[in-house]
DNA sequence: CAAATTAATCTTGAAATCAAGACAAGGAGA
DNA sequence: TCTCCTTGTCTTGATTTCAAGATTAATTTG
């Protein structure tokens, strides 16, 4: 019942609606509002760092996408949209940004005439290289005010929602 | 560690980074990736349900905002755009769109001569009224994928991480 | 009380995003 | 092969959001 006297922003929600409309159970609203909170205020967090390094989030998103495919670091649009959750309109404006800015570079695909593959170019690389040390240092950092056991059982619960997120609803 | 073969779409990207960085510890990156994309697909999920009373999700958030304040149903904007994490402008935005559906109305406040207060339309009220109950019956659902307990420690551990991300750092 | 500071809101202009649709290329089947 | 359906990508136009600055009122100081 996530009682005690927490006292952050959605304990002050709940008691609202407990007053307002006692006759509701919202105590979903806890977990599910707490969580987005909790995605807002870490996404402001994470951002504060790309930003030392020349990036906003959606670029190292895609960047570190390319970087974690492993060499020659090359996806085809259709594959970076559909990680990163995103329309390819989207991803069309993205990597006209990025490359723009030099960090990757497009090449027509052997096996399909329709695809214009993305890579990461030599300053992309370097670039998602050394604000991926930041990047996860400042994940530490973060997590770091919490006891590892509690990240740990953090982990495992979320883990379990996101599988039920992912599955496909009957 | 979450161990075992969750196979969803985070274990996926910590295994390439396993493979191409392995001198990194990335492991914050599973419950910060698993929360992002929780959230991601929860806001998906409720705006399917919002969308079914002809609500967007922003304009749930702030026709709530205010009903839960209790009557008159009245605020600031300060008080709106602080609540829901936006900045002023947005503000003033949402504002002239959700007056213009006519679910607010707008008048001078008789504390502060700067502000334009907020109130809940009877039509707003109404509407909101319908959606919360489609919403929080959408939240149960969403939550019922997961055994109560699950749902209890998630919110526990996300209650400790909000309060850590709300603390103001040093 | 006047001046300086702070606070509340709105305006402006630029980004980023999405939905819907356009199109060309791939692939399956008659 | 020729058609039809699917797939991969881009375009277009509308939303939504933010950052920065403008404005006006409230508050604090000297």
């Amino acid at each position: 019942m996530s009682d005690a006297m927490s006292g952050d922003a959605v304990d002050r929600i709940l008691k609202q609606w407990a007053r307002e409309r006692p006759d509701l159970d919202v105590s979903p609203m806890g977990v599910i509002g707490r969580l987005s909170r909790c995605a807002a205020l870490l996404s402001q967090r994470l951002d504060g760092v790309f930003a030392e390094y020349g990036l906003s989030g959606w670029e190292f998103d895609v960047l570190a996408t390319l970087r974690r495919a492993g060499a020659p670091y090359q996806l085809a649009p259709t594959e970076l949209f559909s990680s990163l959750m995103v329309t390819s309109g989207t991803m069309t404006h993205r990597l006209k940004v990025l490359e723009g800015k030099g960090w990757i570079v497009r090449e027509a695909s052997n096996q399909d005439a329709r695809s214009t593959l993305v890579r990461l170019s030599g300053e992309g690389f370097a670039l998602l290289e050394r604000a991926l040390e930041g990047h996860v240092a400042n994940e530490h950092a973060i997590l770091s005010a919490l006891p590892a056991r509690s990240v740990d059982a953090l982990e495992k619960r979320l883990a379990e929602l996101l599988a039920a997120l992912e599955t496909p609803r009957g």
